[in-house]
RNA sequence: GGGCCGGUGGCGCAGCUGGAAGCGCACCGCCCUUGCGAGGCGGGGGUCGUGGGUUCGAAUCCCACCCGGUCCA
């Protein structure tokens, strides 16, 4: 690649290093004294493991990090949530720069602070299958420690050179590491939508951090120069935490105490030394399956398992943190990459036969980690709840799995690759259940078949086709100036004088230089209205905001010389959402306190009746739950507090309530519009709201149902849909009321008698129906012999169809020579008892005979059973006479 | 957000190339037994997730929706 040209990097000789070629991999990369090896592994072996001397934990190195940095010029950052709440292209933080991305790094929101240092958790889920299998390279949650500086021409910070000299000294001189034995390897890095060239800071074979220098922004195949140029580090804290203590994995060094109590409970030893057998570079479970064919059955069991037990360390916290931030295990969106999490950590539990219950280390994890990170005390007996709630779930789906495997390949005899993936596709049963099933029932698994499964696997998921794209259309608006928000100035005007700035399809659409209408955004319908232009009316049906520029579409156009305009919100519509807006405001702090710190909005759509708010939570609230809720929420309405707009610098705000604030997701805007209800709720918001919470009057909880795993739907009105809301419970009632002819309050007891009643009615037809079907004989004045047979013809002209075949089954099983004719209608049924048959006879093809011979008849049946339809009565008439002669004709 | 699997008596399921809703467990009654366990006989309990459509006829086929499960973004 041109771009990673290698004058890129020639400031390095100016820091005192070398350039040099790779004897074996072939790439380049500078040290202080000549050396044959990148440095990287596999060119250069692991040659820190000594395993002696003591622990570095990661908050030690975390702490040296932050406090390096500190000193040099870098304001403390606090990390954010693992969930990536505030980016739509990503789930996760998987890099302390995706904190910063795409606002800061294209230059439209001011960095909180410049240069600054964060040390951010990270989750990469790419490479769950390696976690444990290379002793800790890889790992599902990490600790990124990065110093950025956002540069501007006009205000620059520092560049490569300053960044490798500081990476240089924090890793020689502040923790102690010698000097030669750090080489810097040329390279490019890519991702999250910028790239740039980057070294990476290579130890002993351990890569221990990258320096990535971003000046590119990633658009399809293209490289576009970006405003800001932007130092983009990572720090691995756990590598840093590894390469100090020098012990056989990594995870001895970042999780001290837990790994050995998790041992201790499995009554496993621990033998690091054995790891010096292994090759390091297992990147994948096959390559793990190949080493571990060298090593002899005792070393392979004993690796396998504690391979289980680093994956259930790594897994374990993981999952605490996504809970924490509010990835809740689901089947879709981050909630199922939690889920993911999970099970893998259960499926490693069951391998090595833990006992222990999953919640069990969950909570070791919290309480080592919640020293450094509060909120996961907090969340601690949500996190435990989910967790033992998700373990349930895989019980019941690992119990329910042999059942459904035997019905996919029990009996068979080899096993088919089908069965396999849909075993796996639609069960979740892994293949290695399936084999085990196979291995005990005697079915054969092909050679191969592993291969096999996930080629299919791939293909099917491969044929999944793209979906369409929503067409918008756009205008090009960006020629005129941005519309002034009169909204947000005087949020409680009702009207206003404005110009005509521009319009858009023929008049029908325009655009004004200020507005009080505002714009549909933040979950919150835009207003409705009119224009008055020389005493005519105008509707204003939708309002949009485009890049800050509002349009209004009107009902009919506007004339092209007019410029001056005299606006009128609908008010009441306004107000209504206004109070919807901060009724959402208050339902959502009655919900984080009533339900858990685990409770994120998860979407909301306000109204001016019925509003919604989703949030992530486990479970649907019990009633009692739900009127503490109502009730908390209430009392902050009944108490008046002041609900306050700030317009504040993001670090501001982040600082003052935390990153809680980003409930609503991406706010693309250099400074922060908080809106604050005293001591209850702070959040960016761009919608309006009520000063006061006493103007909601009140809230009411009108539904809740689960809208998928891990989201819960809040339906919800304030007072003006309250009143709307109770007259249509109220209309119903009296409607019930009248249906039932009785009085509103006596519904319920006419309810009761009602269902009763339908109760002994049924019972009462079931013995008639009895009697009827007994007197049904062959001596029954009804009854008309046909040779051995006998015939009984009734008209049933009324009666359900579920009970004329309950009175067939009923008597033809009393009376084998039965022949019982039903009609109804213009239909009759055909029913016969086993005497019927046993004479050779057969319902479905004496009518298929009869009616090729009968005008307008239909019909067909079984050999007992059948049914005609005729276009008359006339018709079937003459179909059972046809019938009657044919049967006695051959008796 | 998409794909796949499923929804049938209280529970677990069969029936799904369309023809009168079944089995096992549980439940009730009787018999056997000194009692328990068990066994024998008999019985109650479902209009097949919801709504459309095709058909003479739908649990079964088609469409939409709801609910549960699962895999993948």
């Amino acid at each position: 690649m041109s771009l990673n040209a290698q004058n890129s990097f020639d400031f390095l000789s100016e820091l005192g290093l070398q350039r040099f070629k790779c004897k074996i991999c072939g790439e380049y990369f500078w040290a202080t004294k000549r050396r044959d090896t990148c440095g990287e592994f596999p060119c250069s072996p692991y040659t820190f493991i000594d395993g002696e001397g003591r622990v570095f934990e990661v908050r030690y190195i975390r702490e040296k990090f932050k406090e390096f940095f500190n000193k040099r010029g870098h304001e403390m950052i606090e990390p954010y949530p693992t969930v990536a709440r505030w980016r739509t292209d990503l789930y996760l933080t998987i890099a302390s720069i995706i904190d910063f991305q795409p606002y800061v790094t294209d230059g439209i929101v001011e960095p909180p602070a410049n240069p600054l240092v964060v040390v951010q958790p990270c989750i990469r889920l790419e490479d769950i299958d390696k976690v444990g299998l290379t002793l800790g390279r890889h790992l599902s949650i990490f600790e990124m420690g990065g110093h950025h500086a956002f540069n501007r021409e006009e205000d620059w910070i520092y560049w490569k050179k300053e960044t490798v000299q500081f990476c240089h000294e924090f890793t020689t001189e502040c923790l102690g590491i010698p000097e030669e034995k750090v080489t810097y390897k040329e390279s490019f890095w890519e991702g999250g939508g910028n790239a740039g060239p980057s070294v990476e800071c290579l130890v002993d074979g351990l890569e221990l951090s990258t320096l990535v220098f971003m000046e590119f922004k990633v658009i399809g195949d293209e490289y576009i120069k970006m405003p800001i140029k932007v130092v983009d580090t990572g720090y691995g804290m756990e590598r840093f935490s590894w390469y100090m203590s020098g012990t056989p994995s990594a995870f001895e060094a970042i999780y001290p105490g837990i790994l050995d109590k998790l041992l201790e409970n499995l009554n496993i030893p621990y033998e690091g030394k054995i790891f010096n057998k292994l090759i390091l570079n297992l990147n994948s479970e096959r390559d793990l399956s190949r080493a571990l064919l060298k090593m002899n059955t005792d070393e392979r069991d004993y690796l396998t398992k504690i391979f289980s037990i680093f994956s259930i360390l790594d897994h374990t916290k993981c999952f605490a943190f996504m809970v924490c931030d509010g990835a809740l295990p689901s089947n879709s969106g981050v909630g199922y990459l939690s889920r993911l999490v999970i099970r893998r950590a259960l499926r490693h539990l069951r391998r090595v036969k833990g006992e222990i219950p999953i919640s069990e280390i969950m909570k070791w994890q919290i309480d080592y980690w919640s020293r450094d990170f509060e909120k996961l005390g907090k969340a601690r007996k949500a996190i435990l709840e989910i967790a033992g709630i998700e373990a349930h779930k895989y019980e019941t789906l690992l119990s329910k799995s042999l059942k459904i495997v035997g019905k996919y390949i029990g009996g068979k005899k080899t096993v088919d690759v089908q069965s396999a993936v849909t075993l796996y596709d639609s069960h979740g049963i892994p293949l290695e259940v399936v084999e085990e099933y196979a291995r005990k029932h005697g079915i054969t698994v092909p050679e191969g078949f592993e291969e096999q499964f996930y080629k299919e696997l791939v293909k099917r998921h491969e044929q999944i086709e793209e979906t369409k794209e929503e067409e918008t259309v756009s205008i090009d608006v960006k020629k005129y100036p941005e519309t002034y928000k009169l909204y947000y100035e005087k949020p409680y005007e009702k009207k206003f004088k404005a110009k005509i700035l521009a319009r858009f399809n023929d008049g029908k659409i325009i655009l004004l230089d200020r507005t009080l209408f505002y714009p549909e955004g933040g979950g919150q319908p835009y207003d409705k209205g009119r224009l008055l232009i020389n005493g005519e009316e105008y509707m204003v049906e939708k309002v949009i905001d485009v890049e800050n520029r509002v349009l209004h579409y009107l009902d009919k156009p506007i004339k092209a010389d007019v410029v001056n305009v005299v606006g009128e919100i609908d008010w009441d519509r306004r107000y209504a959402l206004m109070k919807a807006h901060t009724g959402t405001h208050i339902l959502l702090g009655a919900l984080i306190r009533v339900l858990g710190l685990h409770v994120w909005q998860a979407g909301a759509q306000k109204s001016t009746m019925i509003s919604r708010l989703d949030v992530t939570h486990f479970k649907v609230p019990t009633r009692e739950q739900i009127i503490a809720i109502e009730n908390k929420a209430n009392k902050i309405i009944k108490e008046g507090r002041k609900v306050r707009v700030h317009i504040m610098p993001r670090t501001l705000a982040e600082k003052k309530w935390g990153v809680k604030i980003y409930q609503g997701g991406v706010v693309p805007y250099k400074k922060l519009r908080i809106v604050e209800i005293e001591n209850w709720d702070s959040e960016a918001c761009g919608g309006l709201h009520c000063s006061s919470t006493s103007e909601v009057g009140a809230l009411k909880i009108t539904n809740v149902t689960k809208i998928q795993e891990g989201v819960i739907r809040f339906e919800f009105c304030t007072l003006d849909g309250l009143l709307q809301y109770s007259r249509d419970l109220e209309e119903k009632l009296h409607k019930i009321a009248s249906i039932l002819s009785t009085s509103r309050e006596d519904t319920v007891r006419k309810v009761v008698t009602l269902v009763n009643r339908a109760k002994s009615l049924d019972t009462a037809v079931d013995k008639l129906l009895n009697t009827v079907a007994k007197s049904l004989s062959p001596e029954s004045p009804l009854s008309q012999k046909l040779g051995d047979l006998y015939l009984v013809e009734l008209d049933l002209e009324g009666l359900e169809e579920y009970h004329i075949n309950k009175l067939g089954r009923l008597s033809t099983s009393m009376y084998k020579n039965l022949v019982l004719l039903v009609k109804t209608g213009n239909i009759v049924r055909i029913m016969t008892g086993k005497e019927f048959a046993k004479l050779g006879f057969n319902v479905g093809e004496i009518i298929r005979e009869i009616i090729s011979k009968v005008k307008e008849c239909r019909g067909g049946g079984s050999k007992t059973f059948g049914l005609v339809k005729c276009s008359s009565r006339k018709n079937v008439d003459e179909f059972i006479n046809r019938l009657k002669k044919l049967i006695s004709s051959r008796c």
